[in-house]
Formats: C-alpha cells, structure tokens, sequence
DNA sequence: TAAGTTATTCTCAACTAGAGTTGATCTCCT
DNA sequence: AGGAGATCAACTCTAGTTGAGAATAACTTA
C-alpha cells in the first residue's frame, strides 16, 4: 500500500499536532487458529503467565506495535497477527510454513471494560493450518497446546456471556465462538478447506475437514460429486494416493487446490436449515 | 455484556499498571451508511471541515470515547458509529429512525500511516437504512449529503490504492468499497434488503431493492416465487399498495418482514459466476 | 482366503432456477 | 371515452442440481 500524501498546506498543522489530545487506547491483535488433528479440529491456545487471568487459557495474541511518533517500528494488523503467531508457536514468520497459511480478519472487540487493566480494543484474526507441530511455550505465555475445540464446552449461550465460560480469558470464548462460525460459513462458498490440507490431498480427507469443522458426517458419494462438479475446486494430480484408506479400500486419487477463489454453486451444511430463525 | 471480574490477587498488579508502557494508538469509527433514493444506492459522505484532506468527502465517523482511566465516559464500538451517524444526520441516537437501522461491523483498518497525523485504527461499520431525510451538517462536517454511489467511480483498482481515489479522504475508497461487497453478498443470504425498505413494502420494491444494490436486473417473475417460496422472508398484510406500478399496472400486494434470519436457499447473483477466479 | 472397509460411479426421484407466456389491472395520452 | 403501453401475479416448460441409496471394484486385516 502506497501512503495518502498528506497536502502541503496541512504541514503546521501537523507539527502543532498532539496525539494525547485524544483518549489513548491500547490495541491488540488476537488470533483463532485452527488446524485439524486426528480428524477433529483444534485450536491454539495459550496459558496466561501472568495478571490478568493468569494461568487461564487464552487465544494468543498482544500488543500492537503502534511505532510512536516517528512511526519507526509501525506494523500492520495483519503483521502484527503473523508475529504473534510466530512467537506463540515458535515458527519463523518468513518463509516457511507461515508463510502459506490462511489469515484473514475476524472482527473487533471494544466492549468498555473487556480488560480489567485499561481500554483495549483487539483485532481478531482467523488463521487456517496444515497440521503444525506443537506449539514451544514463548513470550508471556506459560504454556501453549493445540486444544480440541469440542473439549472446551463451547455452546452459543456460554461464549456470549464473557465470565461464564471460566475457560478462556477475556471475552476469548465469544472471539473464538465467532472464529468457528465464520469458518464454517467459509468452507460452505470458498476453497478453504484445502488450506487445511497439504499441497496434495485426496477428497476423503477434504471430506475428513469439512466434517470436522462442521461437526456433522457428509453423505460421501454425493460430496465427492459436488466438488468434482465445481469448477476450479480442485484439480487432478494424476497419481494416486500411495495407500488405501486406512481400514481397507482403493488407493484414492490425489487432487491439489484448484484456481477457484468462490465455489459456485456453494456446497451448503446440511443443517442449515436449522439456524434459520 | 458483563464485565470479567479481575481475580483478587491482580489488585496490586493493576494499581502499579501503566497503560503508557504500550504504544498508545488512536481509535475511530468510520460508518458506510447506505440507503436507497430514486432507485439507486446512496452513500452518506461528509466533506471534511478541517485538515487532513480539508474539502476532500469522506465517510462520517470520529474517535471513540475511551473514557480514560477512570472509564467514566467509556463507549462500545457499536454505540461510537451510532452516535457518529446521529451527529452527522443531525438525527437522535435515542428511538426514532436510527434505533431501528441495521449496523454491522465492516472491518478494522490499520495500516501504519493511513492517518498522517498519528496511528490510527479505524473500525468500520456498515449501516443500512431506508430512506433517511437529507443530512445537517453538524461536528467537524462542513457539508454533508448522499451521495450516489455509481457517482463515485469506484472500481476495484482505484479502492485498492489510497490516493487514487482523489474523491474519498483517507483510505475510505477501499472502506466504502468493502461495505458494498459486504451489502451486494448480505442480500443473497439475509432478508436485509427489508432494512432498506419501510415497515411495508411491494415485491417489486424488494426487487428494486435487489437491482439498485446488485446494480443489474432481475427477472420479476422469477424474483417474485422465489421471495414467497422462501420460508419467513417476507409476510403477507392482506392489503394492496393505495397505487398502481408508476406508469401502469394493479396494484401491487403488501408484505412485511418475516421472522427469517437467513434466507434459505439463498438468492444468488446472477453475475456472480464472473468473479469466481 | 474370507470378511470388512473404502473410493468411485450410477440411478432415480424431488427439487430449483432461468426464460418465457398469459391475463388482469392500472396509468397516461390522445 | 378509448386505446396503447406498462406492470403485477400466476403459470408452463426445460435444464440442471441435490439427496438418498445402491453397485462395483480395490484394498486391509484377521
């Protein structure tokens, strides 16, 4: 991104200029990261080694680098959400593994007093993965594991009320709540669930992603059928996969992502119909 | 929301707590507020009464009340673009019109220099409403209007690029952008489009609705079996319109919202298989 | 080798979407 | 007043999609 120019006229201006003028608030970045392990879905959570909520599990996350006047050390939300991420899981942020994951923002928590210490409004990110190894313990952070998501007793009414849900610090069971449900949605009208596979993939273990992050076991015929249906999903890699299915069975074949940024038509939850009202 | 009870022995550690440790960042709001005039989509824009980008239109928005240490005037993210949005209307936040719109959080943006005062963080929301009587301007606005939004020029290089745009202040091309991403994907799957329209409206309104929003036509028999066939989309009053379509035609039915929170299936854009890839 | 498991392909009925048609009702213009 | 043209609402027809089940073949394990 290139930088508005601010007019020349507004110079003065800006020199006059002071920041305290206005309420200083703290901003941090907070990231749901998911991955699939042993067919169930996981997410990455931190054990708080210090005040507030100490020794609680949280998502990870921290402060932003504002950069100060000079603007020196300023990086974007996003960054910032890399680094966190990084630090937390002890990967390097360039290259490598990182560098391919999907990351996208989730939304803005700015209730008055969500942190006990002072205003904090905190960015949230949604981050996919590949299974990634576990995660070393690293900055404030006491502990850090892949943690089921079914474990933590997540139900609508309990991640709306931060408080309720002992298990997460803040209001993180509500971000992470909401972290899921868009993941969901997601799975149903973009390719992203190949962004949990590897490069390569067969559609039983595309199948293994959408029925762990949905929660619900798909008709196998009929989603193979759809997905070869929708045009650039996935794409042929000729070869097949090296073994059966674990219990028996062909050697299935081997697809990787295709060029589709939406799926047309969308592949839609079952259950949909459910949550209408 | 309730607030998370700091634990007891945190006291100590929050008395000594110096919030200036964090770099301190700047919050605002920024509201896309959209409604339909003549059939087209609007834009609520404010053309800026001071530096930065005096003179130039942008969205209406303003910091957030933090509240300072004390949290005395401490404000939600939500309750800052509604207050935003009444100053700038010159509506009241309190009943009336603006309770009953709809507003949605957009995104948060926060590129390092966006602002060239300081950093900024910038949550935006996106509003729907019907239509609402022409803006005062009031605050920092010098003027403030609806805009049409085809006025703008908007494509998707220019928004992508601060700057380009010379006609939107900040990087509001890009916000303003998103929220009609945001908008033309809502209606497909939620009754949203009744948010634009009063208490009581015809099919072909809703229609008009869809084609001022999605910018193309929708072919009106189709359109109307699909609105009643879906289940709580809309619902009938038993009356007719008092008048006949503008140049001719029977008088049209009334309907009012259903109970319906996602529309099921979804109506889905015609064009939407060119943006696939 | 036998039994069980899985990948992939088919079948079939129900449903959905797009395009066009029809008939009644209204406005506007002459 | 009468006719032209527009619009609402209902209907038809066809092509395509979905959900459920079953058939077939390729594999693993006992």
């Amino acid at each position: 991104m290139t930088t508005p120019e601010p007019e020349r006229d507004e110079s003065e201006f800006l020199a006059r200029y002071d920041p305290r003028e206005y309420d200083p608030v703290s901003v941090t970045v907070d990231v749901v990261a998911l991955t699939i392990r042993d067919g169930a879905l996981h997410v990455l959570l931190v054990r708080r080694g210090g005040p507030p909520y100490e020794g609680m599990w949280a998502l990870p996350g921290g402060f932003v680098h504002a950069g100060g006047p000079a603007g020196a050390d300023a990086e974007d939300l996003a960054d910032a959400a890399v680094r966190e991420l990084a630090e937390e899981t002890g990967l390097s942020a360039k290259g490598g593994v990182i560098g391919r994951i999907h990351l996208e923002q989730l939304g803005t928590y700015g209730a008055p007093r969500r942190d006990p210490r002072m205003r904090v409004i905190s960015v949230a990110y949604l981050a996919f993965a590949p299974e990634l190894p576990d995660p070393e313990a690293g900055g404030d952070a006491a502990d850090a594991a892949w943690v089921p998501v079914d474990a933590l007793g997540l139900t609508e009414s309990a991640a709306q009320r931060p408080g309720t849900t002992r298990r997460l610090a803040f209001d993180h069971a509500r971000i992470l709540s909401d972290g899921l449900e868009r993941a969901r949605g997601k799975l149903e009208y973009t390719p992203l669930a190949t962004a949990f596979c590897g490069g390569e993939f067969t559609i039983p273990e595309l199948r293994s992603v959408y029925e762990a992050v949905w929660g619900e076991e798909l008709h196998a015929g009929n989603f193979h059928r759809k997905v070869l249906s929708v045009p650039g999903f996935v794409e042929s890699t000729g070869e097949t996969s090296d073994r059966g299915g674990r219990r028996g069975g062909p050697r299935p074949r081997l697809y990787r992502p295709g060029d589709a940024r939406l799926l047309h038509p969308a592949l839609l939850r079952p259950s949909r119909e459910e949550q209408i009202r």
